[in-house]
Parts: C-alpha cells; sequence; structure tokens
DNA sequence: GTTATGACTTCAC
DNA sequence: CGTGAAGCCATAA
C-alpha cells in the first residue's frame, strides 16, 4: 500500500497523518494544542496565531486529517459563525464535537451555536 | 498547464 | 442575520 490517501509523511509527534517537518502544520498543532479546556478558537484565530493570518483553510485541511487518536483538541476548534463545522455534520462529528464542548462547560444556543464574544480563547 | 473543491474568513448589501 | 463575492492555498482530476 504506497500509495498514500493521505499526506505524505505521518506525524507521530502530533499523532496525526500529517507532514512532518513541515513549520505550518507544527504551528498549528502547537497553537490548538494550548487552546485551555473550555475555551475555543476559530480557524482563522489558529490560523494567526500560527503566523498565517489568512490561512483559516490550512488549518481545516490539517484538522481532517488528523487520526481519530490524535491528541490534539480538534474540538476546540470552530468557524468564525460559531458554529462546529457544517461537513461534519455528513457524518455525524459535528455532534461528537458538540458533545466535548458542552463537556467543558461550553453552552450552545437553539441554532447550534456558542457565543464567541464569551468562549474564544485570549492568549 | 487549467478548473473545481474544500473542518474558512471577511466585507458589502 | 442571510447571501454573495473575493481572497487564500493545497489536493484532485
Amino acid at each position: 500500500m504506497k500509495r498514500s490517501l493521505q499526506w505524505p509523511g505521518a506525524n507521530p509527534r502530533t499523532g496525526s497523518t500529517v507532514p512532518r517537518g513541515d513549520k505550518a502544520v507544527e504551528a498549528i498543532c502547537a497553537v490548538i494544542s494550548r487552546i485551555p479546556k473550555g475555551w475555543v478558537a476559530t480557524y482563522g484565530q489558529v490560523a494567526t496565531m500560527a503566523g498565517m493570518s489568512r490561512r483559516a483553510r490550512l488549518v481545516g485541511r490539517v484538522l481532517q486529517h488528523l487520526d481519530p487518536k490524535t491528541r490534539i483538541p480538534w474540538h476546540r476548534v470552530v468557524n468564525a459563525k460559531g458554529e462546529v463545522s457544517c461537513s461534519l455534520s455528513r457524518n455525524g462529528g459535528d455532534i461528537v464535537q458538540r458533545r466535548l464542548l458542552e463537556k467543558e462547560g461550553i453552552e450552545f444556543d437553539g441554532k447550534g451555536r456558542l457565543d464567541l464574544e464569551r468562549c474564544r480563547w485570549r492568549d
């Protein structure tokens, strides 16, 4: 099985199947790992903290590629609307993320969104 | 080489 | 608050 349908080169350190040695990925993983429990950050925010102000999509791409066993708190990353990723609803991942956040004390409104002004992580 | 797509953001209307 | 357009960038075809 040579053909890697995932990114070339896994990253055991982060427990994810993302390229190792890639500064962007390393920075993104580091930032997300620094998100305190009970707080959340947006993709753009993570990208900015990682030194890539407008590479929010890159953050999302990395997260989608993470392994289920990853140690990275991916559930603390939400979009700018304060809602979990839309594409996750395809496999029910949005419910998982929401539950994980609620377990950490995050409250959702009737539209499945959280108060970013209240929950946004500040460094 | 081009075109389309995507765990996104931001501004304008 | 919803929608559309422009921006960004790697992957897939």
